[in-house]
Parts: C-alpha cells; sequence; structure tokens
DNA sequence: TTGTTTGACGGAGGGTTCTCCGTTAAGTTG
DNA sequence: CAACTTAACGGAGAACCCTCCGTCAAACAA
C-alpha cells in the first residue's frame, strides 16, 4: 500500500514524465540535436518543469535509451551461452558498434555510459558489467591477455564515438578498428 | 611591395587578430572553457570583430596551439631519425598523448585536428600526415602490419579524448591503452 | 585634396541552456 | 471538511552562442 501511496502522491509528476520522455522520443526522431526547448513546448509543459525532471539532457536521452542499453547488455549473456568466448566477444562489440551508430543519441548514451571519471567508476556502469562477464569467460578459456579491464576494452573501442553515422564508411571503418582492438587484446602465443 | 600593402590594408585587423590571441591565451590559461564574450570584453573589442576573425570556438583554439601541433608534427621526423622506427612510432605516442592531456584546450585541437569527415579527410590535417611518416618507416622495417592507415591509427588511439586530465590516473591508463593499441597494430609472425 | 571603395568594427537580436522562485494544487492530517 | 504540507508547475531571467547589418575609417584613385 504504502508504495502505491508514493505513486498517487507523485502521479502528476509520474504522468508529465512519461509524456516528456514520449514527446523527446518523437522530437529526436526528427532531429537527433533538438533544442529542450521545443521539447517542453510540445509536451505543452514549461521549461523548468523538463529540467526538474530530467537536470541535464544527458539525463533525458539516457532514460529515453536507457531499455536499448539493457537490452545490448543482456546480450552478452546469450552470446556466451551461444558461442565460444572470443567469438561472442567480438560479435559483443560488433553488436556494440552498431548500437552505438544506428540509433541517433544513442551514441552519446554509451560514451557517457562507458564514460570515465563519472559513472562508470563509481556507479559500475551496465555496460562496463557485461564487458566484464566477456572478460572473464575469455580469461577463463585463455583466449585473451589475462591483465585486462573492462576500463581498457571500453577505451580502446572508444574511437567508435569520433565516426559519423551518417558518412557511409563508417561500418568499415568500426569493423577495421574492433579487428585492430582485438588483435591487441589476444593473448600472445 | 604588393604584399606590403595588402598587410598594410589589413593592418588593423592585423591588430586585433593578434590581441585576441594573445587575450585568448592568456583567458584560457585561466579556465580553459570560458567564455568567447569574456575574451571580446577583455580584448577590447565587439562580439562581432571576435567572430570575424575566429567564425568559431574550434577555429580560435586551433590557432592557439597551431604551434604545438606544429612541434609534435616535426618530432616525428626528429624521432624517426634518432630511433628506430617501431620505438619512435611508440614515444611519438607517448608524446601524442602528454600533448594531449597536458595543455587544456589542446586535447580538443588535436581531436578536431584529427578528427573524421572534417579536416583530416580532406584537408590531410598535419597530424595525419606524422602519422603515416612514422607508419610507412615501420611497413619498410616490416615491425608492423602492413595494412595499416593513418585514420586506423588515429581511431585507434582516440581514447585519450575520454580521458580526464585532472585524474590522477589519467597517465597510467593512456600507458596501458597505447600499449594495447600498440599490440594491434604489431605484425603478426 | 576629395570622393569612393572596401575591410573592420560594434553591438543589437534571436535562439539555447540552465536556475530560481512564486504559485498552484494534490494529498494528508486533525 | 478545513487547514496544512509538500511536490509539481510555469516562466521570468541570466548567461551564452552565433548571425547580421549599419557605421566608420583606412587605403586608394582621380
Amino acid at each position: 500500500m504504502s508504495t502505491k501511496r508514493v505513486e498517487q502522491l507523485h502521479a502528476q509528476g509520474l504522468r508529465t514524465r512519461a509524456c516528456l520522455l514520449d514527446v523527446a522520443r518523437e522530437v529526436f526522431e526528427e532531429c537527433h540535436d533538438a533544442s529542450l526547448n521545443s521539447i517542453a513546448k510540445r509536451a505543452g509543459v514549461g521549461i523548468g518543469t523538463l529540467y526538474r525532471h530530467f537536470p541535464t539532457r544527458e539525463e533525458l536521452v539516457f532514460e529515453l535509451y536507457r531499455d536499448q542499453v539493457q537490452r545490448l547488455v543482456l546480450a552478452s549473456e546469450e552470446l556466451l551461452r551461444t558461442h565460444p568466448p572470443l567469438e561472442a566477444f567480438r560479435l559483443w562489440m560488433e553488436r556494440f558498434a552498431r548500437y552505438a551508430m544506428t540509433k541517433a543519441g544513442l551514441m552519446e548514451v554509451l560514451r557517457t555510459a562507458t564514460a570515465h571519471g563519472r559513472f562508470a567508476q563509481e556507479a559500475r556502469g551496465p555496460v562496463t558489467g557485461a564487458v566484464e562477464q566477456l572478460l572473464a569467460a575469455n580469461r577463463e578459456a585463455g583466449t585473451l591477455r589475462e591483465d585486462l579491464t573492462a576500463d581498457d576494452v571500453l577505451l580502446a573501442v572508444a574511437g567508435l564515438y569520433q565516426l559519423d553515422p551518417s558518412a557511409e564508411d563508417w561500418e568499415q571503418r568500426a569493423h577495421r578498428l574492433l579487428e585492430l582492438v582485438l588483435c591487441g587484446l589476444r593473448r600472445r602465443d
């Protein structure tokens, strides 16, 4: 009961929050760097309201894509079940790249979700967790170097964030980058 | 004579331009993300004037550090003269990292100076040239993979731009990253 | 010397981000 | 049910980025 009361207490707030998310998703679909003003306006809400719900643009975008990120994280387990560790690792990174580039705005999320000196450091970002799983599996299989941290990996693939999703060759470049990184991560025999 | 006339024609312009650069260097020293407004004001010049000389913040910062970047580029030749290719490459990357992190604002310059889909692509950024030199030398020496482009390398080290220069461990992380990248670039035997 | 051209200048103005606070109304308590 | 508490709301306002254009003066030509 008490939880429901809390919910009722915030009933109005929850509604406008959901509305804001809907509108934002819609607006960002049209223009990935739309102004927060325009979102607030189209949601029929004051700009202050938007900012109270999402103190920063990042936070809004993060909420928008939270489930997408979640799915990406879950994918690591799935891949580990269905593939040998190294292959799972490779596939996951490819998928990571695709997710990052495909949806405009998602890249921003992933960058901050894996950023250093912020979430990832203290809050143990979700993506970091997924990478650690993959690393652990590969460590056990002896396929990758043993001294790797998830940090290292996410730093190494950070070049993805520099790619321009509107260029046609991003896929090729991303692939080259990942292949290079993978070479660097491999255990030397 | 005619060149001098051109100079005299722009005499005033050149003076304010130099003044702006001086002031900007000074202001950025104090606060690396100072407002352009404050710079114009302290230079005793209208904001419009600043923007005519430097249409974007990037361009201003770029000018500020142009010589630093130049020095970095020259370093590649120097290192190639005094070290074996692979070692030169490694040292250069370390220096690149140090330059990027040390001076606030320089990192921004290097990122855009090596950015894809802009300068580097068409204008063949200066840094790109340096990397190509190093790659060529190493290709000849057979120390690195032969299919590498400067693009690949600069993309691979892009993780540097995510490091926080105010954190104490940036040096350690940068070193780890570079070592990883180098492993990936090495020729497999 | 006296127009005339042309680059440089300054700042008003429109659009954004983000903060702050007075107002409103939902939910609570006696 | 009435008074109260507290969260949500809205938007004014400060600071900033960047553009645009009218003004001014240096350089030049007649």
